[in-house]
RNA sequence: GCGGGCAUGGCGUAAUUGGUAGCCGCGCCAGACUUAGGAUCUGGUGCCGAGAGGCGUGGGGGUUCGAGUCCCUUUGCCCGCACCA
């Protein structure tokens, strides 16, 4: 009997769909595992064989937890609105829905033929009206609450406006954005669009005018995240600064928790910083100077991390956005300061990083008073101060700042150092360490002890306070486009006002071109009648991480009409136990989504703080290109050894007519027509290609398909081949060549239940020998795949296969759970088996073998053991003489051997589980 | 510039976490069975050396009886952030 995987594959993909075998529903009798794939965006290029590493892993690990008896929750889905379909319905005319529909037909065909076990009856997409329900209903709640920072939770907007009529605003402390303080008196007399503008400033979801990151090649705003080095994460065009009046949410409310939080979740420690750094906490002072532009004062706010630096303070700087700028620049310097301005507001800020080694800036005019020195310090306008960070405004200590060094070196301005002994002649000295000088009653003073000092002082003469400042920004909501959620809002004399929950899903309406209008408005103005009880709806969608960013709770309970999540299905879900995905969501979906979560779980739809307890990082898979060398000027190949000896183009060749870098010529001379009568030099009657690492695309002719591989040799060896290609967290290569090693194991696998080419496995009892290989790899496995180290695991089957083919052992009593044991890692040929076996269920019923200690037992024992309360090695008692009560042992293992040779040691006593000393 | 990670045979990798470096697989070499093999099986395969033996985990130094593993230093590569005051 052959291994005939394409037949068995297909049989078992068709009963596992058949008998549902996968589907679960809640069952408070077993304990509960939820592990998720970050659900994809169909592309229409379909699975590269990059995709399902992840999937393969979590789909392995969803398996054991299974045979270990747990009611696995592992469902899939697809974040299904974005930009490319958009762009694609632009170019052909063709609704996004449609082409969207298609892609995610050939993702789902592509993973079946994987074999995964996700329970498709609970697939959400996001695109679905169903499902960006709550997408909207959401978003409402978090229009409808308000973030309390003495609680430190979102509480509703009518427990706001409660207190207003009582008491004003005095006594809110709101992550809030610029609202005037106003008694209760006031209050009752503004009407109702002050009212409301007034409430906007406190919604947790608020429309803002804010300097957005605006792609005009894409017609719309992207959030940070979605920029990379001035250029947009899709498609690369050019990103400028707008000012404009966007939905916002005020994930900076959530700023310190999502920070606290980190240290509640098991994720890498380089994600956890990651995401430390995009929230970028920084503890500080607020710090107020009076400013004089010769005719008035002013108080301006400034925020330092270096309040000891205060002596050395010799000039301000302020953003050119500031909105001091304009009131401190003086009549003599208002030319100067104008033109700065533009060219400042010109820049894109792709061209601002490209020089932001160039120093640039204007003076305005103005002087302040540096508070504890008393002196006239100037105030500068540049645009190395960013408005939207701190207040905006900095005072500058050119000795201990690269950035206010340079600045001052460029101008001419004073620079005073601070530290003992520092020497600032070609740099500042940024390094917080050093003795104070120069800086009144701080010197003497460590710097550590300078700055809390500094701002004792600050505080203790009313110029300012202590302040946490965080980089994290509110996320830009609102996209100008037409494929995404539409916002549940309209306007009724210019006031932002929600739709009710029973008219949910606000759908996305029909239009007759997915551009924007000629004026400008986002593709949905071209709906006809987008209006809501004849007042007009917000023409703006929601971004892509609208979708995705609670998805994770829709699958616990997906087909509920009446609620995001069930309480019931909630509360026995709760959160994600294993969330494997790519690292580039670090600062994007995986801050979006703990924010949503907890927005939520304040609201007590969660019960969960955390979304993802434990997060795994698949790396990536990069392509294998291979390459053939063309002579110049003919059309002949030389192969990769004796390339040097002419002068050759290197060309990318298809890597799917390549094999173990060998060219199948005559796949070559089919694959383009340039090539039909193409001639080769050989090496040895071969063909050798050249290879390079590069990114999996289309242009470097280096994708490689999974259905080709399960084609070829089946999903089962797919699987396998992807865990043992390296550890899963690292990134490499994809590389076909090696793949034989792991079917041949499959097939070996296979034989061991066959004998004359009949199913027949033996009866016996096993041997010790037999025992010991089983109970060995029943460890190994169990232990590898709690540890994630899925390529080990492979090895220690192949090992185990080796063993046992020598021996020659076709024991059932070994056979069948080795069956078990390998069925997370090649599911459709263990079904077989196991049927073969004469079980009529599936495998995943099965239960995880148990472990035997004394099967695997060496004849001895070891033991940690001291020496002088120095040395450590370990020493091996035989198991005979600890099982005659002997304490005392002159044996070690080799290397303490080699060493006691050298050494008077007479004998090593060894007291069982404790310590050991060495007897000279 | 700041932060994190990595470096082991021709290649992908492994190493009980400080204890015989190179498991498993690819590739390669030899052999068996074969009309044949891109099938299967057996043996070999870190480097130098005929051998005994010597040398070996990017380089240098250190701790230790013992270092791929720990510390310092240096080089190279990868990833993230980047005017964040």
């Amino acid at each position: 009997m052959e291994y005939n995987f394409l037949e068995i594959e297909k049989h078992w993909q068709a009963f596992w769909s058949k008998n549902q075998t996968f589907k679960v529903e809640t069952d408070s009798s077993k304990p509960k595992y939820y592990v998720l794939d970050m659900f994809p965006y169909p592309s229409g290029a379909g699975l590269h064989v990059g995709h399902p590493l992840g999937y393969i892993a979590s789909d392995i690990f969803s398996r054991y937890k299974r045979l270990c008896g747990y009611n696995v929750l592992h469902p899939m889905g697809y974040d299904a609105f974005g930009l490319p379909a958009e762009q694609y319905a632009i170019q052909t005319g063709q609704h996004p829905a449609k082409t969207t529909d298609k892609n995610i037909e050939r993702y789902r065909e592509q993973l079946d033929r994987i074999g995964f076990s996700y329970d498709w009856s609970r697939e959400v997409k996001t695109c679905d009206p169903k499902y960006y329900k709550w997408t909207q209903w959401a978003f409402l709640e978090m229009f409808g609450h308000w973030y309390n920072n003495k609680s430190q939770k979102a509480e509703t907007i009518s427990s706001l406006t409660e207190i207003f009529e009582k008491e004003g605003n005095n006594n809110i402390d709101a992550s809030c954005g610029d609202v005037k303080l106003f008694s209760a008196q006031e209050w009752n007399s503004f009407n109702e669009t002050e009212k409301e503008s007034i409430l906007m400033e406190y919604r947790v979801a608020y429309l803002g005018e804010t300097s957005v990151n605006w792609c005009p090649a894409l017609g719309t705003v992207l959030a940070n995240d979605e920029v990379k080095e001035g250029l947009s994460l899709r498609g690369g065009h050019p990103v400028e600064q707008r000012k404009m009046r966007q939905w916002q949410l005020r994930v900076s409310a959530y700023a310190q928790r999502l920070l606290m939080d980190l240290d509640k979740v098991e994720w890498t420690d380089s994600l956890k910083e990651m995401q430390r750094n995009w929230i970028g906490r920084s503890q500080g002072a607020e710090m107020v100077f009076s400013v004089s532009n010769g005719t008035e004062e002013y108080s301006v706010e400034i925020f330092t991390t270096r309040a000891d630096t205060i002596y050395g303070a010799t000039f301000m700087v302020l953003a050119p956005e500031s909105e001091w700028t304009e009131r401190l620049t003086t009549k003599e310097q208002y030319k100067s300061v104008q033109e700065y301005l533009i060219a400042a507001k010109r820049k894109t800020e792709r061209e601002r990083m490209a020089e932001a080694k160039r120093v640039t800036g204007v003076f305005s005019g103005s002087y302040a008073i540096n508070p504890f020195t008393g002196e006239k310090i100037p105030v500068w306008i540049a645009d190395y101060v960013l408005a939207g960070y701190g207040t905006g405004a900095i005072m500058a200590v050119p000795a201990h700042d690269s950035r206010d060094y340079l600045f001052a070196k460029h101008f001419n301005l004073p620079i005073i150092p601070l530290i003992e002994g520092c020497d600032i002649s070609q740099e500042s000295f940024d390094a917080k360490e050093g003795i104070m000088c120069n800086s009144g009653f701080l010197n003497g003073m460590t710097v550590a002890e300078a700055i809390p000092a500094a701002i004792d002082e600050v505080e203790r003469r009313g110029l300012g306070r202590r302040r946490v400042n965080y980089r994290l920004r509110d996320a830009i909501f609102s996209r100008q486009r037409y494929w995404g959620e539409p916002f549940p809002v309209y306007f009724k004399d210019g006031v932002a006002k929600p739709l009710a929950i029973e008219d949910l899903p606000l759908e996305l309406p029909e239009v007759d071109k997915y551009l924007p209008t000629e004026s400008g408005e986002p593709p949905l103005a071209r709906a006809e009648n987008w209006t809501y009880n004849g007042y007009p709806l917000e023409k703006s969608t929601m971004p892509g991480f609208a979708g995705s960013s609670a998805y994770y709770l829709r699958y616990m309970d997906p087909h509920n009409q009446s609620e995001l999540v069930g309480q019931d299905a909630n509360k026995y879900w709760r959160s994600v136990d294993l969330y494997i995905g790519g690292t580039e969501h670090a600062t994007g979906h995986l801050i979006y989504s703990r924010f949503w979560n907890k927005f939520l779980f304040d609201l007590g739809y969660v019960c969960e703080e955390e979304p993802f307890r434990k997060l795994i990082n698949q790396g990536m898979i990069q392509g294998r290109s291979n390459f053939v060398y063309r002579v110049k000027g003919s059309n002949k190949f030389v192969s990769y050894g004796l390339k040097n000896g002419y002068e050759t183009t290197e060309l990318h060749v298809d890597v799917n007519i390549v094999n173990n870098d060998k060219l199948d010529l005559e796949a070559f001379k089919r694959w383009m027509p340039d090539y039909s009568d193409a001639e080769f030099i050989l090496e040895n009657g071969e063909y050798i290609c050249g290879w390079a690492v590069e990114k999996m695309s289309k242009s470097m002719f280096n994708v490689v398909n999974p259905d080709i591989i399960c084609d070829n040799y089946g999903a089962d060896t797919l699987r396998m081949y992807e865990m043992f290609l390296g550890p899963l967290e690292q990134s490499k290569p994809w590389d076909t060549n090696g793949i034989d090693g792991v079917h041949r194991f499959l097939k070996r696998f296979w034989r061991l239940f066959f004998k004359n080419r009949e199913f027949e496995v033996s009866l016996e009892s096993a041997t010790a020998a037999e025992l010991k290989t089983l109970h060995k790899l029943i460890k190994k496995i169990e232990t590898d795949i709690e540890s994630f180290s899925f390529n080990t695991s492979v090895s220690a089957f192949m090992i185990a296969i080796n063993e046992l083919m020598e021996i020659g052992c076709n024991k059932r009593e070994i056979l069948e759970p080795m069956v078990i044991l390998l069925s997370p890692f090649a599911p459709h040929i263990c079904e077989e088996l196991w049927s073969r076996l004469g079980h009529t269920t599936s495998i995943s019923g099965a239960q995880f073998p148990d472990y035997v200690e004394s099967h695997t037992k060496e004849d001895s024992f070891e033991y940690p053991v001291s020496f002088n309360g120095k040395m450590r090695f370990k020493i091996t008692l035989p198991a005979s003489l600890k099982a005659a009560g002997v304490e005392e042992a002159v044996r070690a293992d080799a290397n303490t051997d080699r060493y006691l040779a050298g050494a008077a040691i007479k004998k090593v006593i060894v007291v069982p589980g404790k310590i050991i000393n060495i007897v000279f």
